[in-house]
DNA sequence: ATATCGATTATCT
DNA sequence: GATAATCGATATG
């Protein structure tokens, strides 16, 4: 089982979202966001990456979740294996976190990746359900601080404050502009 | 440290 | 035919 805890989402809207893939309407592509809640939306994107979504709004409303950085926790050597890394330098039995255990899922696609998420095997899958083969459930931990900030990586409606991060978590796709250097 | 750039294809106009 | 919610590599200060 791989398991990762979730330090990094964006924020699509239902409506009034010119940044959202549901603006335009429904299409084949995005239709599970027009369904119920807490279902998977994943799409490819570049040529290159899957991203996963989860849907929010109830059905008929679109709106969703990007999950952006994943905190690995079980099945590291998994992870790092679907990467395309080595196995050896992710288990980090020494407590400090090296930039190549952070480079499993700290990002979209990479999260994508590390799970093996891909559009023709996860798109529209329950979420909600333990019974489900990819779902999101409560560890228990609370978050010391959320921060807020504009999404990343879009061109319209750039400067809405949606994207929510795990203040000072090491595995956000990036570094917020924190004082660093005094 | 930050900036720019190429890869590569499903999807929509 | 254009676009895209990215990544990894390369270049530059």
């Amino acid at each position: 089982m791989l398991t990762g805890r979730i330090v990094e989402v964006e924020a699509y809207l239902g409506s009034g979202d010119a940044a959202a893939h549901s603006a335009a309407g429904c299409t084949a592509r995005n239709s599970v966001l027009f369904g119920p809640p807490g279902h998977a939306y994943v799409y490819f994107i570049y040529g290159n990456h899957y991203c996963l979504n989860v849907s929010c709004l109830p059905d008929g409303e679109a709106g969703c979740i990007l999950i952006r950085a994943l905190e690995p926790r079980l099945g590291i050597k998994e992870m790092a294996r679907k990467r395309g890394l080595a196995e050896d330098i992710a288990a980090n039995t020494t407590g400090k976190i090296s930039t190549h255990l952070r480079a499993l899922t700290n990002g979209p696609g990479k999260l994508a990746q590390a799970f093996g998420i891909t559009r023709e095997r996860d798109n529209g899958k329950d979420m909600t359900s333990r019974e489900s083969d990819l779902f999101i459930a409560e560890d228990g931990f609370a978050p010391p601080k959320i921060q807020v900030t504009p999404r990343i990586g879009i061109t319209k409606s750039a400067e809405q404050p949606l994207r929510y991060i795990i203040a000072g978590n090491e595995f956000v796709s990036r570094k917020v502009l924190t004082q660093r250097r005094g």
